[in-house]
DNA sequence: TTCTGCTATATGTAACTCACATATGTACAG
DNA sequence: CTGTACATATGTGAGTTACATATAGCAGAA
């Protein structure tokens, strides 16, 4: 969720494309197809992320997401709170290795 | 679940008292009672812990709760487990703050 | 030209998890 | 004899996830 909000905001994407990129960001080879779409219409609904149908490329119809101001904030929240997940972490693991 | 097993290495507890020691470990306020009990039954059906009735002691009936060996081996699997998702949350805020 | 395969988006659904509420019983303080 | 803390447990609705399936454009092979 999160992943997908930051790799928008390196640049605007449609949905397959996020998903090629995806695996590497996040460091989990399969991702699912199908909850990846429902997922980028909720982040719409939201209003975190705008789309638009892309008509300029040749293929089959591509829909562009983008990252809204409101994405951008909701991305530095999943920053922050993933940093405190991080931080506990840490105690957790230093408390684990206390005695081994 | 993790916390649990960790919790349960120091030492043998009951099920409150787990949900007392819990939020200081994992840094949560609450934790859910209901699905404490459900989980403890689990890792016990999963032969992570064992349990016995303590009729020693005065006040309402207490199920202690112990690690087994094969619990253990579950917590190691799990804190390199949380070691490497440290490691991806690592990645993906460095990779967040290369253009903040 | 038909078939296969990649690109691209999307829905259906069963299993599982989680939060919140509720139930049951002991013991003690006021 | 009532309220509160201790202690264990079930019911349930909402939400998430994994896996399967559907549809469609286009490219190159057979």
């Amino acid at each position: 969720m999160a992943a997908l909000l930051l790799l928008l905001r390196e640049r605007k994407a449609h949905g397959y494309d996020l998903l090629e990129r995806l695996p590497e960001l996040i460091g989990e080879e399969r991702v699912d197809v199908g909850n990846l779409y429902r997922v980028l219409r909720a982040l719409e609904e939201q209003g975190l992320v705008s789309s638009e149908w892309d008509e300029s490329l040749p293929g089959p119809a591509k829909r562009t997401y983008e990252l809204t101001d409101a994405g951008g904030d909701a991305l530095e929240r999943w920053a922050t709170s993933l940093a405190e997940t991080r931080t506990r972490i840490d105690r957790f693991l230093q408390r684990f290795q206390e005695r081994g």
